[in-house]
DNA sequence: TAGATTGTTAATCGATTAACAATC
DNA sequence: TAGATTGTTAATCGATTAACAATC
């Protein structure tokens, strides 16, 4: 809509990013437990930051507190939220209905977290026509043409590492705009204007290794 | 073994170790392509880092790279395995083998990342004696027993959010010393000497959320 | 030996913490 | 008003990058 001003917050540093997330599910939980107001100071002990921290990071996106009151949590769910774009309901497409793929297709509330998925795809015959949540199983053949017809901008990748690079060239191609993906490829960072989030479950379990020896011997 | 030597790196920063099993994948694709020698300035190529940062991480744990030639993959690819622990086949049981906990266990190749699956349990009765790899999935009230009889030192958290703080608990009692904790709950560090890596899959998306915004608006 | 590339120290940059004046 | 707690600036800390001498 002309005229509609858009806050975006274009200086933001990605590890203050990453940490909205985990803000937003700690006020969620204060709400649930009808906790209307929070200092930096509570919130901080909550979760195991520093105080100033908190009020560092909210600071980069507007004063949403009050001086000698604290956080109204209501509101300040309510900002971040706004901030991480929870209320767009992109259109999602997930690629590949393994294993993995079916448990993030059947687990996760993409509804919440600002995402509507509208498709899932897969190559292999049987699966093709199975019912999933609302949805059914399409041919991965269909891709290109079900892009054109309904513009999905995130496509969620659960194949195999090595049909990953071609496979997101074509989507850019199709109009992808952002990627989540689980394939054990690294999606490099050649395209401008494309979001990746890589998740590397393996990377996490080999961490966690590392850390259970430093405990154990 | 008395006398034995372990070499451990108390000092070096979890960015370090985070980034050591990216490095690991990197070295293996190498690996697999016959490539036996790189230079610091190509691997960075490679992974979109500084060659910088590869010498000063690397140098964390000792020298192990040759001026004027660069870095022999496979030994590196060995020394960095050794250093995550990847040999140590620690013992880890599965707990909730709901959509996520199964496709976790039939998806993870635990072998290659120092672990070794020996047990999946549930609650659910229409689950229990149901077999998985080489598994059969067991009632959760076994666990104490269990634990007592095979002494695992990890679990996979794969159960609701509710039911994550007292679990923990329950298992820290029976002797576990990490979490690989795929409930939305933050598995607080309460615990000494516990190790938790939490997978906040959620959150990885609502940033993906913001990434997204940031490129369409 | 000359060329290449590491290991390592020093410089820079960014992120976190501390401090406190502003203000509810 | 007094007490509390923010917003914000300054200080500290840690991580990344640059530079170069050591050495293969």
């Amino acid at each position: 809509m002309e005229g509609e001003i858009v806050a975006r917050y274009e200086g933001v540093s990605p590890s203050v990013i990453r940490r909205l997330p985990r803000y937003y599910r700690f006020l969620e939980d204060l709400q649930k437990k009808d906790v209307h107001r929070i200092s930096s100071r509570e919130l901080s002990q909550l979760m195991n930051l520093t105080a100033s921290q908190i009020r560092q990071d909210l600071n980069c996106f507007g004063g949403f507190g009050q001086q000698g009151y604290g956080y109204n949590v209501d509101a300040l769910l309510g900002e971040i939220g706004n901030i991480l774009g929870l209320h767009k309901g992109y259109k999602v497409i997930l690629i590949g209905a393994g294993n993995l793929g079916l448990a993030i297709a059947k687990h996760m509330s993409f509804e919440t977290k600002g995402f509507n998925l509208i498709g899932i795809f897969d190559k292999q015959k049987e699966l093709i026509g199975m019912p999933v949540r609302h949805l059914v199983i399409s041919d991965v053949n269909r891709l290109e043409n079900f892009c054109k017809t309904f513009s999905p901008q995130v496509a969620i990748l659960c194949i195999p590492r090595e049909e990953a690079p071609e496979l997101a060239d074509r989507l850019v191609n199709y109009g992808i705009k952002g990627f989540w993906n689980f394939s054990h490829y690294d999606l490099a960072m050649d395209y401008q204007d494309i979001a990746v989030e890589n998740v590397h479950l393996g990377d996490s379990l080999m961490t966690l290794c590392y850390e259970i020896s430093e405990i154990l011997e």
